[in-house]
DNA sequence: CCTACCGATCGGTAGG
DNA sequence: CCTACCGATCGGTAGG
């Protein structure tokens, strides 16, 4: 989870212009696939945005696709990177869905852009980062799968849930902040985290007053 | 909420050819929009589903953008014929709830493709069409509101709910299903209604046995 | 990083 | 509904 990975001979140095060049046309590839999608974007838009010419792009990235894929990939590694290491964690399953939900709601919140196109664009992806994602997501269910059964061999979670429906209904609740979140408005993700989960937990329904 | 509006100068009778040619152009695009996205799909890759060529298609249609914005305001007013009769309703809040949601996710689950065109490319219309779909879903997000608002008023939903976070929350259950329904699998869309309506109002939490 | 260019494909139209 | 075509634009490359 380190900021800036060791160089590799397909990665230039975390301070060489080229990589600064690289980064900048993936922070604006995925704004503009995010604004416009990603078939609806060209080249020569990208380049515009960075001052440059639509050819000269290929100086710095292999091609359009991959812009694509490593947008999504980074976005499924930032979940991964918040969600995974909480599976270890010895934690209440309440408390834990509390920090989870936190964690996701933040990976979104943090990401609004890549968040868009992983959401939108993931279906559009070559057979082989399709079928990369679709594993990715599976691990992602199993994990909210597996905190809410493990929250029913507590006892802390009501023995009658469908652990599938359960999770569907988490994972509705955080990734669709992707929809309506707005970064610099009144609500921090963990506010929306907090009110969330107390949701979940405890109701709608007021308590019975006998 | 007719299934066959009364035909107009732009609209051809019922049964003749060419509304039967044009429902099957827009049945088409739904599924190739829905499948490859808006931006993705040719007019070619359309007219080629339906046996014809390309040109042959604006014989029966205005434009590629008059398909989007028809596939998603038609999807837009499936939500209104299903959703807005309950504003007037003299119902306890919570069934209405339970009543709203299996509504919507029957639409969705009766839509899929629609749905997904209109979840993934309404940010992508022409501006006068964007506006329309902006207002079309103030207008859902004020019934769910509203809905909540009701039964905090009426004593069956807690207090101390905010609002908009509740109706957020609700809107996402039913909303996400869109990318995990399957329509020929076991479980109705009065299924997931139930099961979610319950979670919502009950919460996830054991009761406490004290 | 630019100029100049490639073949392919786009949405749409004319005329029948 | 087809043939033939329009100008525009696409992703990408060669050569510098």
């Amino acid at each position: 989870m380190t900021d800036r990975p060791a160089p590799t001979p397909e990665m230039p140095p975390a301070d060489s212009p080229a990589r600064n060049r690289r980064e900048q046309i993936h922070e604006v590839a995925g704004r503009l696939f995010s604004e416009r999608g990603y078939h609806a974007t060209s080249m020569r838009d990208l380049a515009g945005q960075l001052g440059m010419q639509g050819g000269s792009l290929y100086a710095h990235i292999s091609g359009k696709e991959d812009l694509l894929v490593e947008i999504v990939q980074q976005a499924a590694r930032q979940f991964d990177a918040a969600l995974l290491p909480l599976r270890g964690e010895a934690m209440p399953a309440d408390q834990k869905l509390r920090e989870a939900m936190e964690r996701h709601i933040r990976v979104v919140a943090d990401n609004m852009e890549s968040a868009t196109v992983f959401f939108h664009e993931w279906k559009h992806l070559s057979p082989a980062a399709y079928a990369h994602v679709t594993s990715w997501r599976d691990t992602i269910d199993a994990f909210y799968r597996d905190l809410v059964a493990q929250g029913m061999g507590e006892g802390l979670f009501r023995p009658d849930l469908d652990v599938k429906m359960t999770a569907n209904l988490i994972l509705s609740a955080v990734n669709w902040t992707y929809t309506w979140y707005r970064p610099g408005g009144p609500l921090t993700p963990r506010d929306v985290a907090e009110r969330y989960a107390d949701m979940l937990l405890v109701g709608l329904r007021a308590p019975d007053p006998a």
